[in-house]
Formats: structure tokens, sequence, C-alpha cells
DNA sequence: GTCTGCATTGGCAGATTATCCCAATCCTTC
DNA sequence: GAAGGATTGGGATAATCTGCCAATGCAGAC
């Protein structure tokens, strides 16, 4: 696996920054001409560095009001075990984000929903069903301070 | 401010699945001609319910093989104190998420650091020298189970 | 049931952009 | 200094975007 040098980490951040820039514009960003500059782009799309390109949608205006995070420990911590809960979770489209952990949590799980009563529903009809859950515990999201999608390259 | 309706929340869901769909693809998902289904999309831009698009990138193929969470509560949470706190959070490249919580923790960080030693140099140099923290705690992440940007629509 | 007015749609055409080929250039290695 | 390989830049074609305009559908009034 080749190494990124420094025009593909400034292709990267430009791209990460606005993910439909023209190639004439990232072109002149990062001092290339168009045709080496698309060919890195579809370069550095086909080697997985670049996983995909997606719109960004503003979570209040479709009416997601609750955002909460979730510590979970489970009874067993044996592969299959958490193998299990990977591929409910996985289904879950409230769920957002979940990291295995460190420390006395198995699981920390970002969710969205509308309102609580949403949230309620979530926990009572998918997540308190898994079966091998020691605990839940819940965090609410008075607000979001910063949200980036952009890794430092 | 219009509802969204079956259509737009249609519209939405490509759009994050793929942020570079042709206006054609999209038109034929959805069910309309190309010219509504762009006017549309723009019209979803305008109101801010989309609010960007993006490329995403693989975390450890750019060598950010650390993840962590850090639990910060603050001397005191007048206004002042906490916006300063967010003014300087929203400087540092390597913290991706910030909420402010509910519950005994003021703050919670997503920061994300090539190895251990890059992230030492983030507490030591960044975050211990912000004046009026009380406390802070990091907890890691040992793998990314699941990171999705699509909202539910 | 019919008419009117409004919002939305679909098709079309010019402008913009992506994409690929090929020759020229640069850099490394011997 | 020469040879080889990788990368670049320009240009041509195909694909796509984007805005205009007429046509369609729909709701409310009579």
């Amino acid at each position: 696996m080749p190494e990124l040098d420094a025009i593909d980490r400034k292709i990267l951040a430009s791209l990460q920054a606005d993910g439909r820039t023209t190639m004439q514009e990232l072109a002149d960003k990062v001092g290339l001409s168009v045709s080496p500059c698309h060919r890195r782009v579809k370069l550095l799309e086909s080697r997985g560095v670049i996983t995909r390109y997606t719109a960004l949608v503003d979570q209040k205006a479709i009416g997601l009001h609750v955002s909460v995070f979730i510590s979970i420990k489970l009874v067993r911590q044996k592969e299959e075990d958490l193998n299990r809960f990977a591929r409910a979770i996985s289904k879950w489209d409230e769920v957002l984000e979940c990291y295995l952990m460190t420390g006395n949590r198995d699981y920390l799980l970002r969710v969205v929903a509308a309102d609580l009563a949403a949230y309620e529903a979530f926990l009572k009809n998918k997540l308190t069903r898994l079966d091998g859950i020691a605990s839940i515990e819940s965090s609410f999201a008075l607000s979001q301070v910063k949200y980036s999608i952009a890794l430092p390259v």
C-alpha cells in the first residue's frame, strides 16, 4: 500500500470539506492539472481511502431532536457474544455510532430519535429485547457543540 | 417552513447513501423526472436541510489508529464558560464531536489521533491548558463497530 | 360538474463537467 | 549521462448539470 503524499492529503482535505467540488477546482487547489488530479481521486477511491460520498442532513430539520449516548455492558464478552451484539446494532437506523470500549463498559452507542417517546420505543422494542445485556445507561445530549466528519489529514 | 413529503425523504435517504448520485439516477429512484428532482434538491439545500456534501475517509487508511471519548467537567457552568470552551474545542481538528451533556458530566468529546503519543500531545498541549476544567476522563475505543452518517428519514 | 388559480411536473437545449487517450515531462537508478 | 518507469498536461468526447417554458394535476369556489 503506497503512502499518501502531500497532494493526496490536500485532495482528501478538500473533498472532506466539499465532496462535490469539480475536478477543475480541486486541481487548482492542490496545484495539479485536471487529469492527474482526477486519476489520484479515482485511485484513492479504489484503494478504499475514500470510502464513499454523502450528503449531510440537518438533524433538527428532519425532526430528530433527541441525541443519546448509551453505555452497555454485556453479560459475557466472548467473541460470539460481541458479534451477535454487533449484528443486531448494525440493523437499527437509530444507532449512528457504536464503539467497543476499554474500561468497565463494553459498548458506547450514539442514538438519535424524534423525541423522548420515540427513544423510549427504541429502548423497549429493540435494545432491551436483546439477550445477553447486563446493563444499559443512557446519557442525553443537550446540544451538539461540534460535529465534524473531516478527519485531520 | 414547509414539511418534507415522502419524495423529499426518499431524496434525502438516497443522497445520504450516495452524495454523488446523478440527478437521473436520483430521479429514477424517487419516481420523478430530472427537472423537479433537481429543483427539490436545490430547495433542500437552500432550506438548510442538506447542509453540505462530503467525502468519507477511512480512519485507519490515513493512520489515525486511536479513538478516544473524553468526559469533561468544568469548574463553573455559566454561559460564558460554556461558550469559551466551545470556541476552543471548535478550533481543534482532533475533536470530531462534542456534546453538552445532562447528568454529572458537562461535555462528551470524540477525539482521534495517530497513536497514543499523539493523543498524549493533544492532552498536554491543548486540552489541559484550557482554563476552567475541573476534570478529564478518557475512555478508549477498541474498535468502531458502526459508524453511520445517515440519519433515519 | 365546471371553472379558475396555484403549485408541481416534464422535456428540451445550452453550458458545464467528467473521463479517457496519448504525448511530454520528471525522477530515479545504473 | 542514458534508460526505464511513473506521473503529468492537454485535448476530445461523452455524460451531466441547470434553467426555461409549456403542460399537467389538484384544490377550492360557484
